[in-house]
DNA sequence: GGGCTACCATGACGGGCGTCATGAAGGAGG
DNA sequence: CCTCCTTCATGACGCCCGTCATGGTAGCCC
């Protein structure tokens, strides 16, 4: 609540890109959501738009990495079924009661800008990178093999982001259930076997 | 080739929204691409940009499904994975030989109008529908037990879509290889035992 | 030929966009 | 007191947008 004007447009950059898309975010929208000054945005901003959002989707890609670190340690007897079935438990939870009109912000930004701004692409690329990595190590810790954790995780990411792609075209949370309850045997069977006992014995 | 300037600004307007989304796509865009007089739009569109965008999004739901029965139909020893491997192998083609800049329309067109127009949002819905019914046919007639067969197309279409947006955002095909991997045992050890091993038996 | 319809052409309107130029408050340090 | 620097304010510029109004052309039917 005591951000600075600063952190308040980057924050509110992102929550529109999430609802409107890139293209349809405008500036003076933005200045005007994060309550900040519009002669800040040239202060702040001196790369204008491109910077503005190449900072919102860093962002969003650091609170989804955050967020996954945060629902693992959760979890008890923690299984990769289960942190799935938790990652998309938190779309759902956002779905039923805020609504559908916003989505994943990395998606919004890749469909808009993926071929016209390489900076904003390489953002995203990142953004994923750095999501996708907490899970890849969730996964190890878990007992699943390295050789396979960042395969896995490549997997959740996608299956998740298409879920929620096509839970907002219908309005419905049906498919992020899908997607959980087809995809946890697999999930759960990639822990080496050795470990595969241990969460009871140990 | 010899189309009529209305299917021809309806293709445009569904390549244009690949490439640069929704709301960066502009009708005079449109005409142009297509090279057709901008006169036609308010002839042949009076609902303005609403409805050639929900036409472009019928005709993309319609393409994939068509697609989808064509790639089953070449398959020779068909199973599951095989026909998922397939489905994604012609988007790893397009990327390859065409570059990254084009997604799904059906993606961008969510991720632009979700939350502010809802015939838009019903147009994709009705889209992604039209796409994933023949793929859960193609299931079915793999020996797929009815009960899963949507579930498992659900999963697809996510894990499809959402591999699509990690490739643009990397440059990279590779998680489309990865889903196609990773999933390939789950979608064909769905199939129902008796009909397992009735492809080398009969 | 006259009228009707389908199709196309062109220009204007109002509005929003991202960006830039110019300048004012207001505290820190000399 | 004066200067410097961060922060903010405001208005203008040029561009593109979707839409609408108006009119022109071409062909068919009576």
């Amino acid at each position: 609540m005591t951000r600075t004007p600063r952190e308040r447009m980057v924050l509110s950059a992102a929550q529109l890109v999430r609802i409107h898309g890139v293209g349809a975010t405008g500036m003076r929208e933005v200045v005007a959501h994060a309550e900040a000054p519009r002669g800040s945005l040239q202060h702040y901003f001196p790369g204008g738009k491109d910077q503005l959002i190449a900072e919102a989707v860093a962002w969003a890609g650091d609170y989804a990495a955050r967020r996954v670190a945060r629902v693992a340690a959760k979890l008890d007897d923690p299984t990769p079924g289960k942190l799935f079935a938790a990652m998309a438990a938190q779309w759902r939870d956002e779905f039923t009661t805020a609504g559908f009109d916003a989505g994943c912000p990395l998606v919004a930004t890749v469909a808009d800008t993926a071929s016209t701004s390489d900076s904003l692409r390489e953002a995203v690329g990142k953004a994923f990178d750095g999501w996708q990595r907490p899970v890849a190590a969730t996964l190890e810790q878990l007992g699943v093999p390295p050789a396979r954790s960042t395969s896995l995780a490549v997997l959740m990411l996608s299956a998740l982001e298409g879920a929620i792609v096509l839970a907002r075209a219908h309005r419905n949370v049906a498919p992020l259930d899908t997607v959980v309850a087809e995809l946890r045997p697999l999930l759960d069977g990639a822990v080496a076997k050795r470990r595969r006992r241990s969460s009871t014995v140990d």
